[in-house]
DNA sequence: AGCAGTTCGATGATGTATCAACAAACTAGC
DNA sequence: GCTAGTTTGTTGATACATCATCGAACTGCT
């Protein structure tokens, strides 16, 4: 470990490759939601889990969990949306430090409006392009990585790693059957 | 294209698992920076080109392409960075607009130890995870992608497509074997 | 009941990203 | 050389992310 093992040629590229589409991704669907809707990605990542959940009312300690965000972050983006009218606070019943956050029927409209103009976007700049056997290759690769990332700690290879975080968050924050109405 | 078409159980996996992980991956190599070099993925995200520069000196106009960043973010994270130390701005001889980033030692230091444990971080969370073939499949899919975003525009999918934008960069932002010395 | 430890959410400070507007300097056509 | 249009970089406003801190409320133990 003297010297570190810096990438080959076959891992830079896919490495390479990879973080850039990430970057261009992230950015071409940010805009778009932008541009066609009016909301941000965090905005529409707020939205969708509420629009799934039954009377579209969740405590903000689930949101969090689910979206992977800190009670900050969530406080913060909260307060903007609510400020917009997209949703509101009510006091939780159940729990008196609590706050349960429901979508209002402007919420409900924006993410309704917004969700299929997202969908034909992630299809088109990206699941379209994809064979089958690639999209299972992907989901394989990311289920991997994302055990290694929740687990995989400590063990620091070489240099100054020890990779240690919360990383408790559970499921999606972009998914796509999201506001149109069934799901 | 009256009901836009969601997606299915195995697309959706993909992607999900896609968002996911690009997600957490973010997250986890930001703090390992942070943690370790005090550097954030954007201080990165210019030392490196900058330490592969012969003089260590560019053009903000290259490093803006370079990077795929906009003139203002990049003014302003030069601006932080200045501040701290780690380059300076100089007069460009050739074009009086022009303004050249030159690496500082303290730059060139920071850059030079942060790069190994980033690369082990690369590897430990992602690259070393990965078969060879599954490596070039993500390459594949990262260089068709990329392709799509930078022509493709304007054949508007179903709803509210559209997506054009600028989608200028040219290359990498998180080059691997770099700020080490070689490179 | 009373206390320690924890969970929950809000807030202010700081760093960062994006947008619109601007000014200075270059370039091409006249 | 002058002007119109473009390129280049900066700035201020706004939105967003992260951190440290706080106060209120719940939990479990005694």
């Amino acid at each position: 470990m003297s010297e570190p093992r810096w990438l080959d040629e076959r891992e830079a590229r896919a490495w390479r490759g990879f973080a850039l589409m990430r970057m261009h991704l992230d950015r071409q669907l940010e805009q778009q939601m932008l541009r066609d809707a009016d909301l941000s990605a965090a905005d529409y990542a707020l939205l969708v889990p509420l629009s799934e959940a039954d009377p579209h009312v969740m405590r903000a300690r689930d949101l969090g969990r689910l979206t992977g965000w800190d009670r900050s972050r969530l406080s913060h983006q909260v307060r903007r949306m609510e400020q917009r009218g997209l949703l509101e606070r009510r006091r939780c019943d159940t729990d008196a430090r609590g706050t349960d956050i429901a979508l209002t029927d402007k919420g409900w409209s924006a993410v309704s409006a917004a969700a299929p103009g997202h969908v034909a976007t992630v299809r088109s700049l990206f699941v379209d392009l994809l064979e089958p056997a690639e999209l299972d290759t992907l989901a394989a690769i990311s289920e991997r990585v994302l055990s290694r990332l929740r687990s995989g700690c400590a063990e620091a290879d070489a240099a100054a790693d020890a990779t240690c975080e919360a990383a408790d968050a559970e499921s999606a924050s972009d998914g796509c059957e999201a506001g149109g109405g069934d799901c």
